[in-house]
DNA sequence: AAAATAAACGTAGTATAATTACAGTTTAAT
DNA sequence: ATTAAACTGTAATTATACTACGTTTATTTT
């Protein structure tokens, strides 16, 4: 796919003047991706058709379709992959790296989803008398967000951060009610009991977690991201992310259903926010 | 830079005919790349020229060059364009346009991140005697996620959600301590206030939020975000995730600054964390 | 509401760039 | 040493992109 590693792989097999062709490209790729191929010929000290002719070899369709790959090898490969920060990194090289490793899970959470089970939450979330979200440590935040963004749809929504209150909270909960729970691991102990107490009450469980986990087993819907543990030290959690992100799905969904009357209530809300903050010109 | 998300963005500045190559290009990119002027004109039902305005409008030498950037683009491994929900979408569009628009943002975000102001405030944070996290709304949850990433570090970590509380809190501080102050708009009310107290009493404040805003006029830092408003109504609130992945940069920043050490400690509390944990082979 | 002005758009011509055809030159093999 | 094959460059051809200018359409002003 590279096109300069194919030139540095084929390099051998070139002719002279191609040789001399694929140096000059190879020493200054960007100086060479805004040439003409003339110019290119003369930097070179080549013939235009030697150009061409190197291109060609390259499995392109001629020079304007070769300046493309080789664009497109320049656009830094791959960048949303993993990279993981290392001791020695600056600022701006761990910026970048969280940045892109972030994406590249998001990436990967996107390509796992299930997209029936999400209709089918959706579904139920729509119907809920009661919905709960429990989170603990990171996820808690997780939880609150959900909170925060399902508060606006004017529906009795919970969440607790402590585990005593989430554990009388489904205790009364019934069969009406959709607890939803968020681990990333699924392991642990507190959050697994919660489940456990809430289907004992006829609630409607959801894990966002990971698929095989102990708390998966206690759920009635398992939304899961195939998102990497953190082996890394120095990693963020990028899983947080992504089910923040799920979280943003489920409640886009929950619009959707809701249909019109519903969303002209909700844009009530926004409205009302306004009285709270300073004004575009007033600053 | 990327000029799928600069076309998207500037699409209401286009004229007519312009926004017609712009819905080409954007509708299928692949082909666009090996059109010439002359065939994505005719796709476009307007005449060269045309296109070639609306490639000098996006700041590009000409056609070619703009085919170029178009092709770095896209190698960037999936074209994340900001597409919106729409109301007949079906669970698999939501998804996956939710998945995509966050990732765009995340781009933008990364690309706006000014490194050298991250650096600095890794340098406050780390001298911090208290560190406060603070957000309204929204940006609640995302102070509340800080708390928990800096709460592993052992520091004197603060956050509270309750207006009243932040103000008391931010009376006692000192110029030793650290508020950060969370707000995509920058025009919350009460945020802005807990900013001039904090300032007042000589703590040092820092700003996640938009550059021009009148949150932003009272911080001594500013981390600002290029991220978009969401203007439409089934949109998330991307600014979240991206004000998210910039409290992980500053974990990670923190971490790497204070050593080796202090990521023994950090390592020591990961460990702690098994014992609530139902282990990998006992599920 | 009409006239004036500015912006947008397309046609035709021009310039530039890329490709092809061909011929001379080098290289390698018999 | 001769011949064939591959290599390379010149010149012509074709494709492609760009510019200048005039017409149409929209916007502003009176």
């Amino acid at each position: 796919m590279n096109i300069l590693e194919k030139i540095t792989r084929q390099k051998a097999d070139f002719s002279k003047s191609e040789k001399k062709v694929a140096e000059v490209i190879l020493a200054n790729p960007q100086v060479a991706i805004h040439s003409s191929i003339a110019t290119l010929a003369k930097m070179s000290n080549v013939s235009e058709p030697t150009v061409n002719r190197f291109c060609r070899r390259l499995d392109t369709k001629g020079y304007p379709d070769f300046k493309l790959h080789l664009a497109q090898s320049l656009a830094n490969g791959t960048p949303y992959v993993n990279r993981h920060v290392d001791e020695y990194d600056g600022p701006s090289e761990y910026t970048n790296k969280i940045f892109e490793s972030t994406m590249a899970s998001l990436e990967v959470a996107r390509q796992s989803v299930d997209v029936a089970t999400v209709n089918r939450v959706v579904d139920l979330l729509t119907q809920a008398k009661k919905i709960s979200f429990f989170g603990m440590g990171a996820s808690s935040s997780v939880a609150h967000d959900a909170l925060n963004k399902f508060f606006r749809f004017n529906v009795p929504v919970v969440y607790f951060e402590d585990t005593l209150m989430q554990r009388m909270s489904c205790m009364n909960c019934t069969e009406e009610d959709v607890v939803v729970l968020i681990s990333h691991t699924g392991r642990t102990k507190s959050l697994v009991e919660i489940a456990q107490i809430a289907r004992a009450n006829d609630a409607v469980v959801v894990g966002i977690t990971s698929g095989d986990s102990p708390l998966a087993k206690e759920c009635n819907y398992v939304l899961s991201l195939a998102v990497p543990e953190d082996t890394d030290l120095y990693m963020p959690m990028a899983s947080r992310i992504a089910q923040l992100t799920l979280i943003d799905v489920l409640a886009t969904g929950f619009t959707l259903r809701r249909g019109t009357k519903f969303r002209e209530n909700l844009k009530r809300v926004k409205d009302t926010l306004r009285g709270s903050r300073f004004t575009k010109t007033d600053n």
